[in-house]
DNA sequence: TGTACATCAGTGAACGCGCGTTCACTGATGTAC
DNA sequence: TGTACATCAGTGAACGCGCGTTCACTGATGTAC
């Protein structure tokens, strides 16, 4: 038993609701979609009364904003535990590792993917506290580019265009979050990957690649293997 | 007058009609998104009864799909016309050029964006109609690719993994489409370029950029310059 | 250990709203002779 | 050119539905003495 555990029963029995009423709320998520997602829906599924969800609850998008927050989390997590399964010094398979798991994450779960991936949920505002479970993914590869620039395995792109003033000031201050002691050029260039790696995951899951991609697991890991080519790190091709 | 151009009175009202209620639910897209688009809403604004829509589009879905395939023509249009401003040669020049207009494209219509490339619409399912739109953006890159690998001035990415039996068979069917001539690699790292552009343009439009990047042009322009780079061609830095 | 009061979970009814779609209709426009 | 009929656009009412949220309430659980 954990110090801050639920001690009564009430507590007890507020927590488990809780979570019920998410799972349910993300049972339907995966059924429907976001902007289908009804309170009313969930409370019957639950066999209480609509009412009654607003003791957990204090509006649709309170709910909502807890879904956020757990695919965040669910997503990070993920990207963590799989960074966390490698050697530290494995640069390259460090990174393909956690591009594999986010993916994974993405294919398993793919509407609390778009969730917080895909289009905004249109009317919702996403409050300040989604910003930290939301940077935990990006946290995990920032980790990796920094430590393989420590150890001398990653390379800002050979080829690559210079780094403009005001890019610079966006790289200086991600390089003290996320990245010490990255190039501007290798910081910019991480960015960018990391948003190319959602791109790609978002085309797989959003229909684009039908008709165009059929083995989208090799298609993954080769382009993925490319962008770890681009910050200067070569996979060595095993599975 | 063009031979097919509506010739009765009926007739031209109705293609008027058609084309107020599509940019009404255009309007209403931008406001609030497809999922709260409403036939209903649409004709309240037009002055309409809402029943009356049903002589135009005999159904929501049909409505959508009409936006969706509009949108799709819309932001390949925007693509062929930034490739037809360029000189055939100039095969850096092209590439940047279609990108930057897909972005402009892009975030001038944010919503008719999330519409095609974001989440899909749940319940929705698009019609084979809309394939045919929907590839002109991707035609206008292969076209690109397969014109500066012809004139010898694109490479396969030097350091690439290589390409796998059953994407080589996926890479097959799209040269044979888009990229005549293309090798494997080559095409299979263009499709990788396709997906990752579109996927910087989706993290910038859903919000991922927030207080992340401020420059959002100069990384993009810096970014698609490295997807250039990572297919063999260097972009000058000019504007 | 027992009692009195406060807190909280869940109920059931209601408010006010908007939606997609159907249908029988009226009146205007188009077409064939 | 004029008439008879067919086609079509738009009307207004209705069907059946689900939604988020509020509110006064009952009864169970927790707490202070």
């Amino acid at each position: 038993m954990s110090a801050n555990a639920p001690r009564t029963a009430r507590e007890r029995a507020r927590a488990e609701l809780t979570r019920e009423i998410k799972d349910q709320a993300r049972r339907q998520l995966a059924e429907q979609g976001a902007p289908a997602l009804s309170l009313r829906a969930v409370a019957r599924e639950l066999g209480m009364v609509s009412s009654a969800i607003y003791r957990y609850f204090p509006s649709r998008d309170d709910l909502l904003t807890a879904l956020i927050t757990d695919a965040y989390d669910a997503v990070g997590g993920a990207a963590e535990e799989a960074d966390a399964g490698c050697r530290r010094d494995d640069v390259a398979g460090r990174w393909m590792a956690v591009c594999r798991a986010i993916r994974r994450w993405a294919v398993e779960h793919p509407h609390e993917y778009a969730l917080v991936y895909g289009s905004p949920v249109p009317g919702y505002r996403a409050p300040e506290e989604t910003i930290g479970p939301a940077s935990r993914p990006a946290a995990v590869l920032g980790a990796i580019v920094a430590d393989g620039w420590k150890a001398g395995v990653l390379a800002a792109p050979a080829n690559a265009p210079a780094v403009r003033a005001s890019l610079a000031r966006d790289a200086k201050r991600l390089r003290e979050l996320v990245m010490p002691g990255v190039p501007n050029a290798l910081v910019v260039a991480a960015l960018a990957a990391w948003a190319q790696l959602f791109g790609m995951i978002s085309f797989e899951l959003f229909g684009h690649f039908v008709g165009v991609i059929d083995d989208r697991d090799a298609f993954f890991d080769h382009s993925v293997a490319s962008l770890a080519a681009g910050l200067g790190v070569t996979v060595t091709p095993s599975r």
